[in-house]
RNA sequence: GCCCCCGUCGUCUAGAGGCCCAGGACGCCACCCUUUCAAGGUGGAGAUCGCGGGUUCGAAUCCCGCCGGGGGCACCA
């Protein structure tokens, strides 16, 4: 049997994290065993639908790189894969199971519903549905129908009895039908509900694995009800756990990025959200925390599936973007991190420039973004803004004249430099430090402060290689400039 | 109120009766390396395995009860 899994979101917002991870760990089952992953639109609530849904559910996915084999953008033996356009199919099957004693019409309108919980819930008593529609006579029928109501179509639940929904993960769960009410099957406007449609179609679309967040859990009884009345085989269901925030509510705008795309803004890699996200709930062994997308496609499956809820850990996926990046080929960091430099400066980068920066700051940063804070002034050119402070550091705190005197030196020292490769910038300023008496990190400090503008940046004789002596240069003497004012302006 | 799920260091987890007075990872602390920041290396603190009863020669692992947390109870998914 091949396996068949999918992703099936409604287009209502936003794809979240937890739904990536869904759609991940269906993926990767398909994945494992060869099979299919299809994407289907849940789009059945015409009241929640939203325009961009559909694209941001793909976009999410793509970027991830969870490719789908079948779906409303590449079709498929199964087309459509977007619910709105199989109305008939769901209306037959509501058919089928009317004809079959299993479901019938209702003609209660909205109002009394919620009168009737109301009273329900007054006695303190589990809002449920009173059955009122399930044995009309067929004058009540018709005088209803003469009324012009617009029924739903409800399932004829047992009412005593129990039902055994199986759960791979968590073994079978016992229900009592009693604690079940008549759920409406088609709603009267002609579409479905998640209860119809979701049913109908991973039958008939052949899912063997339905994976989905735990909230289903208590609804799946009704799933299985379905199948028996349809007298279908039902698939295989894993019910995964909540991610959750810190605080251990689930995780939501609160938490800052909870959807999936806010990561791609923030400079995370893809393969590390995949990684990140696959560790939770889900692990390879004892000790192995870094792996590749085709060691989880290898190992990955149902056995290993944790069913307990899992607090979103934000510092290790961060952690784990580190070394990403840092694994990460130099061409393709300079691919990815590009667009955030570009961003930042209003133009597009050098990129000769970029690649030779790369090395210095791959295994500074941890996000792509951070690129922009730690190698800026590489691409600037006029005047850095710094604190005059910064530069004469905790050495030179209040002696703007020995900052000055050291800077000079420094000076001297490089312009005599034959050549303007790293290794010869140091060896002719090292010696410096010594002989003013001060320490190595002191005098650089300095240097460094007046070549980049920070106090934090790659190292300060690669940097200045790559800075190129004119722009060194000049940079340095700007800051001569700003220590000679200051001790004019200090006498 | 009713129904369902879950419960190992702060967090993610390993653990399927003796290998565990509980292992790995993130984070944290210290030291080393060092021109800053990182990265890296070494070491450390950190879990009465939610609690209480059993079963057993022996339990994080099996059973029961309790407590705690989460979810669901729509013509939403």
């Amino acid at each position: 049997m091949t396996v068949r899994t999918r992703y099936a979101p409604s287009p209502t917002g936003e794809p979240h994290l937890g739904n990536m991870r869904t759609a991940l760990f269906s993926w990767l089952l398909a994945r494992h065993y060869g099979g299919q992953f299809f994407l289907r639109i849940e789009d059945t609530d015409q009241a929640r639908y939203v325009e961009s849904g559909i694209e941001a559910q793909m976009e999410a996915l793509h970027w991830l790189g969870l490719t789908w084999d079948e779906g409303p953008d590449v079709g498929g033996p199964y087309a459509p894969y977007t619910q709105s356009e199989r109305l008939e199919t769901y209306r037959e099957h509501a058919q089928k199971l009317i004809a079959g004693d299993h479901a019938y019409l209702c003609y209660c309108s909205p109002e009394r519903l919620e009168e009737v919980r109301k009273a329900q819930q007054a006695r303190k008593e589990p809002p449920r549905y009173d059955r009122h529609c399930r044995d009309l006579s067929p004058e009540e029928r018709r005088a209803a129908e003469a009324q012009g109501s617009r029924p739903v179509v409800r399932f004829k639940t047992p009412l005593d009895g129990e039902t055994v929904a199986h759960d791979v993960l968590r073994g079978s769960v016992v229900f009592q039908n009693e604690t079940l009410d008549d759920f409406v099957l088609l709603k009267s406007d002609g579409y479905p509900t998640y209860h119809l449609a979701a049913q109908v179609d991973d039958h008939l679309m052949g899912t063997t694995h339905v994976l989905r967040g735990e909230e289903w859990l208590p609804s799946v009884p009704r799933h299985f009800l379905v199948y028996q009345a349809f007298g279908w085989e039902p698939p295989v269901f894993a019910h995964l756990s909540r991610i959750l925030g810190p605080d251990r509510s689930k995780l939501s705008k609160r938490h800052g990025a909870h959807a999936a795309l806010d990561y791609r803004e923030q400079g995370y890699l893809p393969d590390a959200v995949v990684n990140f996200l696959a560790l939770l709930g889900w692990s390879l062994d004892d000790h192995t925390e870094i792996i590749d997308r085709e060691t989880l496609i290898r190992h990955f499956d149902l056995d290993r599936v944790l069913t307990n809820p899992a607090v979103f850990n934000a510092e290790k996926l961060l952690w784990m973007n580190g070394v990403y990046i840092r694994e990460m080929p130099d061409d393709r960091l300079a691919d990815d991190a590009a667009p955030f430099l570009g961003r930042h400066l209003g133009r597009p980068v050098d990129r000769e420039l970029l690649m030779g920066i790369i090395p210095l700051v791959k295994e500074r940063i941890k996000l792509l973004g951070e690129i922009v804070d730690m190698a800026d002034f590489f691409f600037t050119d006029g005047e850095l803004e710094y604190d005059v402070e910064a530069l004469l550091g905790k050495r030179y705190a209040g002696d703007p004249a020995a900052a000055l005197k050291a800077l000079e030196a420094a000076t001297e020292r490089l312009e005599a430099v034959d050549g303007w490769e790293h290794e010869k910038l140091e060896s002719a300023v090292r010696p410096l430090a010594e002989e003013l008496g001060v320490k190595t990190g002191e005098l650089f400090g300095v240097l460094r402060v007046a070549v980049t503008g920070k106090t934090a940046t790659p190292p300060l004789f690669e940097t200045m290689e790559i800075l190129a002596r004119e722009r060194t240069l000049d940079r340095l003497r700007s800051a001569r400039e700003r220590l000679q004012a200051q001790s004019t302006h200090a006498k």
